[in-house]
RNA sequence: CGGGGCGUAGCGUAGCUUGGUAGCGCGCUUGGUUCGGGACCAAGAGGUCGUGGGUUCAAAUCCCACCGCCCCGACCA
C-alpha cells in the first residue's frame, strides 16, 4: 500500500472523549472513529488489525477441531422464551419490530440458535462430540458503553459451543478450548492470566476467564504468586484473620448516639475494632427481606450471595423497608433475637464471640454478642469479598489484587440449554439424553484494544508483528521519483510485496519529522528509513518499533527485513 | 437508573461570572521559501455557539425544558 493512496487520518491532538491510553491511540492512530456512544467505524488500518486477530482466532479454533458456522444476528424471541432467558437477559437485549409488528431480538450471544440447530440435526451419540464456532457481530444494550471498543453496544465476538455425550467428554472439550485460548492470546502478543470465574446468568458448572492485567480493566483479579491460584474477585476465596472466640458474657445494650457507621464505632469513646463488629445488611430477595451478616471489616460479594440465596433476584433494601423489617434505621441494625427473617452469615463469623452489633434501636448497640448463642443463623456460607493481602486459601501466601480486562471466557454449561431446546441424542443403549454443552467466547474487538492497552509507549502503539496492520513501513525522506532515495524505496517496496510482506510505502511529500511521528504513532513493527545522507554511504536505517536504530547496507536491506520478520 | 462534568469550525480550546453580533492553536486551500524528528512567511476557506422555548432593544453569555457525549456508581447501613 502506498500511504498517499491510503486513508490514515492520524491526529496530533487527543479527542476529549478518550480517557484511557488505548482509546486515545485508537483514535489518534486513525484506526477507528466513533459514530455515537458505543458504536464505532473501523477505518482501513483498524480493519486490518482486527482481521489479523480474527484470523489467529480462526486458525486456533480450527486447529482445536472446532467447525466454523455463521448464525443469524437477528433472532426470534420464541427461542429465548424457550430457554428461559427472555426475562433474565432483558437488560441487554436489543429488540426490533418488523412490518407486521412482530418482535425480534438482536443476538447478544447464540446458545439458543446453536442449540435449536442441534435439536434438529442431532439424533445419535455417533455424531458427537461437535464444537461449532463463529466470528460475528453481537449486540448488547450495555448500561454504560465505555472506553471505545472496550465495552460497546455492538462488537465482534468469537463464540463457540461444544456438544458432548458425557461429562468427561465435555470436560475434554472444555480443556481443548482453554488451551486454544491460551495460544490465541499468546499469538496476539498479549500477556493473559486464566482465572476462576463466576458463571453469572450462564448458570454453568464452572468457568475460567482470560484476563489481561491493566489498570483500565473493569474486573478485579485476585491471585497468589506462590501457588498461582487466580480468580475473579467475584469468585475468589481467601482466609480471614480469626475472630475473637472467648465469650465476654451476656449481651449488653449501650448508648451510641450519632453512630451511623462501622467506622464511627472504631473511634473513641467506643474503640471497637471493625473486626470485632458484626455488619448487618438488609436485602430484599424475591420480594422478601433477608439479613446478611459480615464482620465489620469485610465486604459483601453479591456473586457469592447469588449462590447462597439460590436466586439472582435481590437488591439492597430501601431505608423504609429496613425500618419496617427491623424497627430501626441503618446504623443500629442487628440480628440478635431476630426470628422471623432468614439470616445468612459469612463463614468467617462462625464461633465469633464478644462482638458488637446494632440493637435495632436507633442510637443503641449491643456488645458481648456471641454469634451462635445469640443469633439464629439459617445459612452459613462464604459471602465476603476477598481482600488484598489476605492469605491464599491454598497456600497461605498474601493474595494480590489487580485490575484486568476480560478478553475471553470459557464455560462448562451442562444441559440447561440442550434440555430446554431439546438437543437430544440416543446413547448406545437407546436412551434419549440431552447433549452436554460448553460455551466459549472471545471479545475480538476488545482483544484488539487490549493489545493496544498493553503495547504502547509515549510515542504511540507498539504492534506485535502478529496483529500489526502492516509489518513494514518504508520511509523515504524525499519522494522525487527520479531520485536515488525513491528509486531504492520503490525497489524495496516491490521486492517485499513480491514476497508477501505487508508493507506500506510512505510516499507522501512530507517532512521527515511528520513521517517518523506518524509511523511511531501507528506503531509499525519495522521501519526502513531511506535518506540521502546515509544512502551516500550506501546505508539505510532499520528501526524496530521500540528498539534502536540500526544502520545497514542498502543492498542487504531486503534480507535484513526478511530476517527480522521471521525471527520475531 | 442515580451523581458529577461537558457541548463554541474537522480536532484541541478561549469567550459565559459582569448580555452588545465569535477569537486562538492544529488541520485544510493557494502562492512562496524550506526539507533528517510534527517547518516558516503571506493570503484564504470554514461557525444553525447541541436543540427548543423564555427574559431583553440586544443572548454563546441569564432562565426553563429537552437531546447528546464523557466519567463515577449501580451495594456495604
Amino acid at each position: 500500500m502506498r500511504w498517499s493512496q491510503a486513508f490514515i487520518p492520524t491526529l496530533k491532538e487527543t479527542p476529549a472523549e478518550a480517557e484511557i491510553i488505548s482509546h486515545k491511540l485508537l483514535l489518534r492512530a486513525g484506526l477507528a472513529r466513533k459514530l455515537t456512544g458505543g458504536l464505532y467505524t473501523f477505518l482501513p488500518l483498524g480493519v486490518r488489525a482486527l482481521r489479523k486477530v480474527e484470523q489467529i482466532v480462526r486458525e486456533e479454533m480450527n486447529r482445536a477441531g472446532a467447525l466454523e458456522v455463521l448464525m443469524p444476528a437477528l433472532q426470534p424471541p420464541e427461542i429465548w422464551q424457550q430457554s428461559g432467558r427472555y426475562e433474565s437477559a432483558q437488560g441487554v437485549l436489543f429488540k426490533a419490530r418488523d412490518h407486521a409488528k412482530k418482535e425480534w431480538v438482536l443476538g447478544p450471544t447464540h446458545e439458543e440458535v446453536i442449540t435449536t440447530l442441534m435439536a434438529g440435526e442431532l439424533s445419535s451419540y455417533r455424531q458427537l462430540p461437535k464444537n461449532f464456532y463463529q466470528i460475528q457481530t453481537k449486540f448488547r444494550d450495555e448500561i454504560r458503553p465505555r472506553f471505545g471498543l472496550m465495552r460497546a453496544k455492538e462488537f465482534v465476538m468469537k463464540d463457540a459451543y461444544s456438544f458432548d455425550t458425557t461429562d468427561d467428554a465435555a470436560l475434554a472439550s472444555y480443556k481443548k478450548m482453554y488451551d486454544a485460548y491460551a495460544r490465541i492470546f499468546q499469538r496476539c502478543g498479549l500477556k493473559t492470566m486464566a482465572v476462576e470465574a463466576d458463571t453469572g446468568i450462564m448458570a454453568g458448572k464452572f468457568s475460567h476467564e482470560f484476563m489481561v492485567p491493566a489498570e483500565a480493566g473493569e474486573n478485579e483479579v485476585a491471585w497468589c504468586e506462590q501457588c498461582h491460584y487466580a480468580a475473579n474477585v467475584e469468585k475468589a476465596g481467601s482466609r480471614a484473620t480469626p475472630c475473637e472466640t472467648i465469650s465476654g458474657g451476656q449481651p449488653e445494650k449501650f448508648a451510641t448516639p450519632n453512630v451511623a457507621t462501622i467506622d464511627d464505632l472504631t473511634r473513641p469513646p467506643f474503640n471497637t475494632p471493625a473486626a470485632r463488629q458484626i455488619k448487618t445488611l438488609v436485602y430484599i430477595a424475591e420480594g422478601k427481606p433477608v439479613l446478611i451478616l459480615l464482620r465489620g471489616d469485610h465486604q459483601l460479594n453479591e456473586a457469592k450471595l447469588t449462590v447462597a440465596l439460590g436466586t439472582a433476584t435481590f437488591r439492597p433494601a430501601e431505608a423504609q423497608e429496613i425500618v419496617a423489617a427491623l424497627g430501626a434505621r441503618p446504623g443500629s441494625l442487628g440480628a440478635v433475637g431476630v426470628k422471623e427473617l432468614p439470616v445468612y452469615a459469612d463463614e468467617t463469623l462462625r464461633g465469633a464471640a464478644n462482638m458488637t452489633t446494632g440493637a435495632n434501636e436507633d442510637g443503641r448497640h449491643l456488645r458481648q454478642v456471641d454469634l451462635e448463642r445469640d443469633i439464629a443463623v439459617k445459612h452459613w456460607g462464604d459471602l465476603r469479598l476477598a481482600q488484598a493481602g489476605e492469605p491464599c486459601l491454598k497456600c497461605g501466601q498474601p493474595l494480590l489484587i489487580r485490575r484486568a480486562i476480560e478478553v475471553g471466557h470459557v464455560f462448562k454449561l451442562g444441559t440447561k440449554f440442550s434440555e430446554a431446546l431439546h438437543a437430544l441424542f440416543l446413547d448406545e443403549s437407546g436412551q434419549k439424553r440431552p447433549a452436554i454443552m460448553g460455551c466459549y467466547g472471545i471479545g475480538v474487538t476488545r482483544t484488539l484494544q487490549a493489545v493496544i492497552e498493553q503495547c504502547n509507549d509515549k510515542d504511540g502503539i507498539i504492534w506485535p508483528l502478529s496483529v500489526a496492520p502492516y509489518t513494514v513501513c518504508l520511509t523515504p525522506l524525499s519522494v522525487a521519483p527520479e531520485g536515488a532515495v525513491m528509486k531504492l524505496a520503490e525497489k524495496l517496496y516491490a521486492d517485499l510485496s513480491a514476497r508477501g510482506v505487508e508493507v506500506i510505502l510512505d510516499d507522501r511529500d512530507e517532512r521527515p519529522g511528520v513521517k517518523f511521528k506518524d509511523s511511531e504513532l501507528i506503531g509499525f513493527p519495522i521501519r526502513v528509513g531511506i535518506g540521502e545522507k546515509s544512502l551516500a554511504k550506501g546505508e539505510v536505517e532499520l528501526k524496530t518499533r521500540g528498539g534502536a536504530m540500526e544502520p545497514i547496507k542498502a543492498d542487504e536491506a531486503l534480507q535484513k527485513v526478511l530476517e527480522k520478520l521471521s525471527v520475531k
